[in-house]
DNA sequence: GGCCAGGACACCA
DNA sequence: TGGTGTCATGGC
């Protein structure tokens, strides 16, 4: 277990108290909202969320079964409708195959879950632990914009992508809880102190976390 | 009226 | 493997 890390998760967790991510009643909805909330804001995603809701009630077949321009115009609010619904479409169908049952899914693939779902389309490397995280309950360290930008201004250098940070972070020793707690912490943290550079404001203007150095030694 | 928000993908060198 | 253009909506 990583000693730095586990701390800034305690830290965060005291300063900010317990996030609850990811807000949903279901699986099917957490799939569904982890697709449609790629590069919008939640509550884009939210108003397509209330469209499905109403149309199919998140039921797997209900959802396969829309003629693909009805279920564009469903999701419309959140943009990126075309790439969205053939995503949502291709997703659905692939856990149809197992009767929508995640721990199934999961005990099926084992350690070649997340190659799986990244051979989805409309599902890349944050949509993918996303996905690991909430719906699959494998506690994974999702590697977004919010947690690069968090650890280059805790000074990680070279963060330049998904991959950059990601290979540097295991959550060895996180729970499932604690894991899925840390991600919603940093982004609810990016929210409010990584717009207009107001990290030096925040809680851990002076916390210093070199996880390449961590690396080396 | 431009900028941004809880990305992914095709295409290119 | 890594960089760039494209996909689209809603709120500020």
């Amino acid at each position: 277990m990583n000693q730095q890390l586990y701390a800034l998760y305690q830290k965060m967790f005291q300063e900010m108290g317990p996030q609850g991510w990811w807000p949903a009643d279901s699986k099917e909805e957490i799939v569904l909202g982890a697709i449609l909330v790629q590069n919008t804001n939640w509550q884009n995603a939210a108003l397509s969320l209330k469209n499905l809701k109403k149309e199919t009630e998140f039921s797997s077949a209900k959802i396969v079964a829309l003629p693909l321009e009805k279920l564009q115009e469903i999701i419309r609010p959140s943009g990126f409708f075309k790439n969205k619904s053939r995503g949502i479409h291709e997703v659905f169908n692939w856990l149809l195959r197992f009767d929508t049952d995640f721990i199934k899914i999961r005990d099926y693939y084992g350690e070649d879950l997340r190659n799986e779902l990244l051979n989805l389309h409309g599902i890349g490397e944050e949509t993918a632990d996303v996905l690991m995280l909430y719906v699959f309950d494998v506690p994974v360290f999702v590697s977004d914009t919010y947690a690069r930008r968090l650890f280059t201004n805790l000074g990680t250098p070279g963060l330049s992508n998904y991959q950059s940070l990601k290979r540097l972070v295991n959550l060895t020793g996180f729970t499932l809880t604690e894991a899925q707690e840390f991600h919603g912490l940093i982004d609810e943290f990016g929210k409010v102190f990584l717009k207009g550079n107001k990290f030096s404001d925040s809680f851990l203007a002076h916390t210093k976390i070199n996880l390449q150095k961590e690396e080396e030694i």
